[in-house]
Parts: C-alpha cells; sequence; structure tokens
RNA sequence: CGGGGUGUAGCGCAGUUAGGAUAGCGCACCUGCUUUGGGAGCAGGGGGUCGGUGGUUCAAAUCCACUCACCCCGACCA
C-alpha cells in the first residue's frame, strides 16, 4: 500500500482527552477515532492491528478444537429474564423496544444466547464436550468509559463457551483455555499475570484473570513475591500488619484532646495500631458497634456486601446510644451488639473511647471487655498488609485486565433448562464455562509496554505493515525508480507500506517511529550517492547500510530475528 | 450517581477576573516561489452558530439561569 493512498490521519498535537499513554499514541498514530464517549472507529491502521489479533486467536482457539460461530448482538429481553440479569445488568445493558413494543437488548456477553441453543440441540452426552467461540462486538453501558479501548461501551471480544458433562470436563476445558490464552498472549509478546478474580455478574464458583501490569490499568493487583500468591485486590484476603502489644487492666485516662485516631495516638504516645476505632451503624433500625484497629479503614463496600443495608449513625445517634460524642466512644459496658474486624483479632492492650467525653480506656482486651459477635474482614486493605500463604508484604501493582475465564457451572443451564441425559440415562444440567478476551485491550496493552518518546514499537506478529519503504525524496527519479522496485520485490514476500508521499525527510521519519512499523527502509540521496540503502529496526534503532541488491535477504534476516 | 475540570476554526491554546471597535495566536489546510536526512522558510489565502437555549444590557465569548457534551477522580463492574 503507498502511503499517498492510505489514510493514516496522524498529529503530532494531542487531542487533551487523551491521558494514557495508549490513549494519546492511538489517536497521535491515527489508528482510532472518537465517536462518542467509549466509542470508537477503528481507521485502517488500527483495523489491521485489531485483525492480525483476531487472526492469532483464531488459530490459538482452533487448536484447541474449538469451533467458531457468530451469534447476534441484538437478542430479545426473555432469555435475560430467564436468568435473572434482565435485573441484575442493571443499567449497564443497553436496551431498546423493536416496532412492535417488543423488549430487545444488546448483548454485553452471550451465556444466555449460547444456552438457548444448548437446550434446543444438545440432549446427550455423547454430543459432549463442546466448545464454542466468536469474535463479536459486546454492548455495555459503562457507568464510565476511560482510557479510549481500555473500556469502551463498544468492544470486540473473543468470547467463547465450554459444555462438559461434569466438574472434570469443565476442569479439561478451563485448562485447554489457560493454554489457548497463555499461546495467544504470548504471540502478541505480552506477559500477563494470573490472578483470582471475582466472578462479579457471570455467577459461578471460580474465575482467572489474565493481566498486563501497566500504569494506565485500573485494576489493582497483588502479588506476593515470596510465595506467587497473586488476586485481583477485591477479592483478595490479606492479613493485616502484625502488632504486638501487652495486655493489661482495663483503665481510665484522661485525653482532653480532640478525639482523632491521630490526636490521641499522639496525646498518649501510642502507634495508631493501639487504638481501637469503634464506630456505630445502624441495621434494621437497630445499633451495632463495628471495631477496627485504628490503623485501617472500614471498606464500606465489604459492609455493604457483608451487612444489606447497613448505614453509620449520625452524631446524634451516637451520643444517644453511647452518651459520649464521635472519637470517644466505644461498644464497652454498653450491652450492644459487636462486630469485629479481622485486624482487632491479634491485638491486646488496646486504647478505645470510655464513652464519656475526653476520656479514653487504655488496656482493652476485646476478648474480655466486649461482646464479639463475630470477626469479618470489613477493612479497606492498605499497602504494607501480608500474604495470606505465607505473611511477606504482598507488591501492589496497577493491570490492565486482558482476560477473563469463569467456571460457570450450571446457573445457566438449570436458570434457562439445558439438560442432557448421561449415558446411565440420568437427566443432568449441562456443566458450563466462560472465557472472553479484548481485542482491542490487547491492542492497547501492547502499546503500553512497548513505546518510547517517539512512537509505537509493533511486534511483529500484530504490525500493521511489516516493512515501512520510505522514500526520502519523492522528486529524485533516481530514487523513486529503485523505491518502486524495491517495493515491487519485497511485496512478493512482506507485507509492504510504501511512504511514497512528497514530505520532507524528518517529517517522514517522525511518522515512521510514530506508526511503529518493525522495520523501515530508507531511501535517500545521502545513501544513494554511495549506492546505499539503510535498513532500520525500530525496536532497536540499529541501521544497516546494504546495496539494493542484498535488501531482500538482509529485510528476511532481520525478520526472521524479531 | 457523587466530586473536580473543560467547551472559542480540524488539533493545541489566548481572550472571560473588570461587558465595548472587524474574536486572536501556533499547527494543519489551499496557492505561488525557495528548500529537501529528524515535524522547513517567505508571501498570499480560506475556514468561527465563541457547546446550546433563555435572560440582563445601548452593547455579551465575557454577567445570570437552565441545559448538553467531553475528560479526570471516586463508586460500580469484565
Amino acid at each position: 500500500m503507498r502511503w499517498s493512498r492510505i489514510f493514516i490521519p496522524t498529529r503530532k498535537e494531542v487531542p487533551k482527552e487523551a491521558e494514557s499513554v495508549s490513549h494519546k499514541l492511538m489517536l497521535r498514530a491515527g489508528l482510532i477515532e472518537p465517536q462518542v464517549s467509549g466509542v470508537y472507529t477503528y481507521l485502517p491502521l488500527g483495523w489491521r492491528v485489531l485483525k492480525k489479533i483476531q487472526k492469532i486467536m483464531r488459530r490459538e482457539m482452533d487448536r484447541i478444537g474449538a469451533q467458531e460461530l457468530l451469534m447476534p448482538a441484538l437478542t430479545p429481553s426473555s432469555i435475560w429474564k430467564e436468568s435473572g440479569r434482565w435485573e441484575d445488568y442493571g443499567d449497564e445493558m443497553f436496551r431498546l423496544k423493536d416496532r412492535k413494543e417488543s423488549e430487545m437488548a444488546l448483548a454485553p456477553t452471550h451465556e444466555e444466547v449460547i444456552t438457548t441453543i444448548v437446550r434446543n440441540h444438545i440432549r446427550s452426552h455423547r454430543s459432549l464436550p463442546q466448545i464454542w467461540y466468536q469474535i463479536q462486538t459486546k454492548y455495555r453501558d459503562e457507568m464510565r468509559p476511560r482510557g479510549a479501548v481500555l473500556r469502551a461501551r463498544t468492544f470486540i471480544m473473543k468470547d467463547s463457551y465450554s459444555l462438559d458433562q461434569d466438574e472434570t470436563g469443565l476442569q479439561k476445558s478451563f485448562s485447554l483455555h489457560e493454554e489457548a490464552y497463555r499461546r495467544i498472549f504470548s504471540s502478541c509478546r505480552l506477559k500477563p499475570v494470573e490472578v483470582r478474580a471475582s466472578s462479579g455478574l457471570m455467577g459461578g464458583s471460580n474465575s482467572k484473570e489474565f493481566m498486563v501490569i501497566s500504569e494506565s490499568g485500573e485494576d489493582r493487583i497483588v502479588n506476593c513475591p515470596n510465595c506467587g500468591y497473586s488476586s485481583n485486590l477485591e477479592v483478595a484476603n490479606l492479613l493485616p500488619t502484625p502488632v504486638n502489644f501487652e495486655n493489661g487492666k482495663l483503665k481510665k485516662v484522661g485525653t482532653p484532646v480532640e478525639g482523632s485516631v491521630d490526636a490521641i495516638s499522639r496525646f498518649l504516645n501510642v502507634p495508631p495500631s493501639k487504638l481501637m476505632k469503634s464506630l456505630l451503624y445502624i441495621k434494621k433500625d437497630k445499633p451495632v458497634w463495628i471495631v477496627i484497629r485504628g490503623d485501617y479503614e472500614v471498606d464500606e463496600e465489604k459492609l455493604k456486601k457483608e451487612f444489606k443495608g447497613i448505614r453509620i449513625a449520625t452524631q446524634e445517634e451516637v451520643k444517644e446510644v453511647a452518651g459520649a460524642s464521635v472519637g470517644y466512644v466505644s461498644p464497652i459496658g454498653l450491652n450492644l451488639p459487636v462486630i469485629a474486624d479481622l485486624s482487632i483479632k491479634q491485638g491486646l492492650g488496646f486504647v478505645s473511647g470510655a464513652n464519656e467525653d475526653y476520656y479514653h480506656y487504655t488496656g482493652v482486651d476485646p476478648n474480655r471487655d466486649l461482646d464479639m459477635k463475630k470477626f469479618v474482614d470489613l477493612r479497606k486493605f492498605k499497602k504494607g498488609d501480608l500474604c495470606p500463604e505465607c505473611r511477606t508484604p504482598v507488591e501492589w501493582k496497577n493491570a490492565i485486565e486482558l482476560g477473563h475465564i469463569f467456571k460457570l457451572g450450571t446457573k445457566y443451564s438449570k436458570a434457562m433448562g439445558a439438560y442432557f441425559i448421561d449415558e446411565n440415562g440420568e437427566k443432568k444440567p449441562i456443566v458450563m464455562g466462560s472465557y472472553g478476551i479484548g481485542v482491542e485491550r490487547i491492542m492497547a496493552s501492547v502499546i503500553e509496554v512497548s513505546h518510547d518518546k517517539n512512537g509505537i514499537i509493533w511486534p511483529a506478529s500484530i504490525a500493521p505493515y511489516q516493512i515501512l519503504l520510505i522514500n526520502l525524496n519523492a522528486s529524485d527519479s533516481k530514487g523513486v525508480a529503485l523505491c518502486e522496485d524495491l517495493y515491487r520485490l519485497l511485496g512478493e514476500e512482506f507485507e509492504v507500506l510504501y511512504d511514497d508521499r512528497d514530505e520532507r525527510a524528518g517529517y517522514k521519519f517522525n511518522d515512521a517511529d510514530l506508526i511503529g512499523i518493525p522495520i523501515q527502509i530508507i531511501v535517500g540521496s545521502k545513501g544513494l550517492k554511495k549506492g546505499m540503502i539503510e535498513i532500520k529496526n525500530r525496536k532497536t534503532g540499529e541501521i544497516k547500510k546494504v546495496v539494493s541488491k542484498e535488501v531482500k535477504e538482509v529485510v528476511k534476516k532481520i525478520w526472521g530475528n524479531l
């Protein structure tokens, strides 16, 4: 393809909305064009990259015996009502009505559609197992799209679904996908970490995410440098930092300062971790105490998940229940239910409110002095928290979620009636798995981990073109003739983009580095005087000078080593 | 949905505090000449509902009200 003919709107300046590296470079390199928030056109160069990623996906899915099909994006509400996700998906599902006023949805994922096909056709264990996949556009009305294609409202997903007789079969299909995914990512030169994850709306027992470490990632993952434990922060079960305090007798002391953890710990000259924070909540109109170590905060989301409809008490309610102001209160002596965060479990000799303004207790032993109903993990994790396997402090990283694989089990087959008859003549629900990879996220992640100050550096496997032939001087007839020859010759074996534009050299060099094609072949008057042509490796910057006859051979050699 | 920010030419911005003449600048675009190895120079030119609606005023990009869009943080989520 000649650059003078292909549409690649590169730019020097970036629209100000772009924040992440990949967002900026995708706009600057002319890969994508925004339509509305979270919706993008893939321009010719970007689409070539996405098609190459899809080709790799097809190759690897086919390798594990999966079959490609294509399901509709437009779906009737009835199937979502059967599974319960018409409600569960909430505002994130794009909904519409057809001319007959029937409710429809643009599918955000395809478990329901797959299950309708399965229940119509799979009757016998003889038809199992199956793995079906598609590469298709998904629609999700995200609360907050961000980072261009990193979190979009329409995006391309490779999603596959496995059908098995039992858990053993599911485990096998799951392992096949793990293998296929590792191959796909490694073909794209990505090295994702695999972490435990939340199944969320998908349901099921077990799920695993493939995450690429990147500053632009919106997920937090924690990773243990000692034993390899790794998890998405949202499902991690980290241990609090250890404390070791002496026990003591309950003693009331005057604390004539502000009641904050900070002020009290400074006044009494003890670390914040020696304080026991007591927070009054209201659950079903009844007061309940939550106690947590002073150096931690309550994670409101964990709390709400654990106790539906709970809310923090007002200052007036605290005064009424405890007889003192916030900051000087605790459950001690109040005979009310107490829920303790795990951080309290190992503690002794705590400082806590005495239910009188400007007084605290020291030497609090929670087991002795409180009526604790139970210990629950309610704290917001913080850096320094320990690995649950080996008690080493974990590392925190931002990451981009590239793929997520789920053991769904029988959630959908039971809800929607997808049963088969096993070899004993018994009717059983089909055991399902669901597996997704974001196609655009691979493109963005590659840019995040493979770029320099001049632009993108594509790995050979997904580069939009393999070779960029640059004619530095479009008005030099000798150079033009040579370039035309090279263009034809190299085109026999490579995907060549030929920069034949009548632009200045600097302009072309900058464009070349920006769009990041792995091999640049530079034809310019400086080299031609000595009969030499330059071959530049975009990644290493290494330049080889060769005579024109040798170009193809040298390029083949370099390409083989990319 | 909560908090913050931004809307002026295709892109980046100034002008808005303190209302006032034809709304500016850089890049990009068009024409011509000169240039030609890391985003050229000179000369000329085109391009604007100042996000929208309503109001205040002799006069609104500028003040007021409402509204829309986009971005960032949070919440939520694959």
